[in-house]
DNA sequence: TCAAAAGTGTTACCTCTACACCCATGG
DNA sequence: CCATGGGTGTAGAGGTAACACTTTTGA
């Protein structure tokens, strides 16, 4: 087995070498509810299973291009918005070899292309309570990234990024509910997004999914933090 | 060049397998300011430059224990609080060879052990107004765990780590003020933190530093988070 | 006795939360 | 005409921020 050098560089001696992966964790909502993208695994090990969409690091690819790779491969989607989560290096996590990964975790409006998706890989959507045994470590990942995307999301509008350029209230609010697990008050809720200055209303109406109709919103580009900075302890 | 394999497994074929390497950012208090500690590199590359404490992954050791390895072999200490902050893969982020760092950030009171430092290494600590140009890409690494210590420190009390078991209030304050490079109201200051429950006063009060004296303060160990969970968007 | 740091309270403002009814429309 | 989901306002409570003077004691 020769380890891969990619050019004249020289090396540091006796180190050990070991494989480098990324691991994509993609979430997603349809307008009602948040979801996840999990892979089932056609190959070995665990072929026949359900993981996180993976790939390996190749010799001249950053970490963030893998990732983006890795993602545009599954779901043929590019320009994503996509972060790093943690690494994950535990000896023996991948029964195969010792493997090292990066995750990633990316967040899409499904609606926006259902359709690319499944070919190459059988992929599925999964809400958040119905996820299914993972193999690995992938299920820690996730949890992690549930955590990390709460944490993110109190801070700053990044749950925008799963809904399309024009959405309705109450698909707002469906979207806080399902990532925060909890119910908000309409009044209040709607009251708080408006008052951020963070999106604004069109004259449009979304007709389909009630009677009289919801009015549409759009992002405003020029806000991009919820708060300036929140200190807990602070003045 | 061998690979290093440590034992039976089979292998993925035909897959890079590169350096994996950890780094620490050690943050410190002293009782006035925070301090990040830097090494004074005695080797190639960048001999004779400032770097982040930093070791290779060992064949059988996981990330976690790798950086807690490389930080006791600085600064002899164990048992410290240490996270996973990110990881950094830019194919040639290290000239001599590439290498994947996953960094870690560790808190620490300086006093504790201003002592064991400096016998191995040339370690020194630096105000966070004045680091020194840093190899590589230690830099943004530094700036990534400032982002990060804010943010946590905003909704948990790690900063209690880099303080002694007694501390003064005026203490406290000074690192709130260090790590979020502004002024507090030492009244608002002492009541929100009081009112927090985090910290108990003692009957001792701290002699030198001050004519009048100041209460003690310790940890009430059984609060865990400065606020249950905090929302900007909720009800 | 005075310089230096520690300690303490009140008020105005703003934000958060709880809560209930009317509106528009398609079937 | 009625069922369904969309939209709105108000009042009470709680938290935040601004602000200045007194205390202690070592030199």
């Amino acid at each position: 087995m020769q380890n891969i050098i990619t050019n004249a560089m020289t090396v540091y001696p006796q180190v050990a070498r070991v494989v480098v992966a990324v691991d994509c964790i993609i979430f997603g909502f349809d307008g009602r509810q948040v979801k996840l993208l999990l892979i089932h695994r056609g190959f070995e090990p665990e072929k026949g299973r359900w993981s996180l969409m993976g790939g390996f690091v190749r010799g001249e690819e950053g970490l963030d291009i893998a990732a983006a790779r890795v993602l545009k491969e599954l779901t043929g989607l590019e320009g994503v918005y996509m972060k790093q989560l943690s690494t994950f290096g535990e000896p023996r996590r991948d029964p195969v070899e010792r493997t090292v990964s990066v995750v990633y975790f990316a967040l899409i409006d499904i609606n926006q292309y259902a359709a690319p998706l499944s070919d190459r890989f059988r992929a599925e959507w999964f809400t958040l309570k119905k996820i299914p045994p993972l193999i690995f470590d992938h299920r820690e990942m996730v949890t992690q990234a549930l955590v990390r995307l709460r944490q993110d999301a109190e801070t700053q509008p990044v749950l925008f990024e799963l809904l399309p350029a024009k959405f309705t209230m109450p698909q707002l609010q469906s979207l806080y509910e399902g990532v925060f697990s909890r119910k908000f008050d309409k009044r209040n809720f709607s009251r708080k997004v408006l008052a951020s200055g963070l999106i604004v209303r069109t004259k449009a109406k979304e007709k389909s999914g009630s009677r009289k109709g919801a009015f549409l919103f759009r992002l405003n580009k020029s806000r991009r933090t919820l708060r300036p900075v929140f200190e807990h302890i602070a003045n």
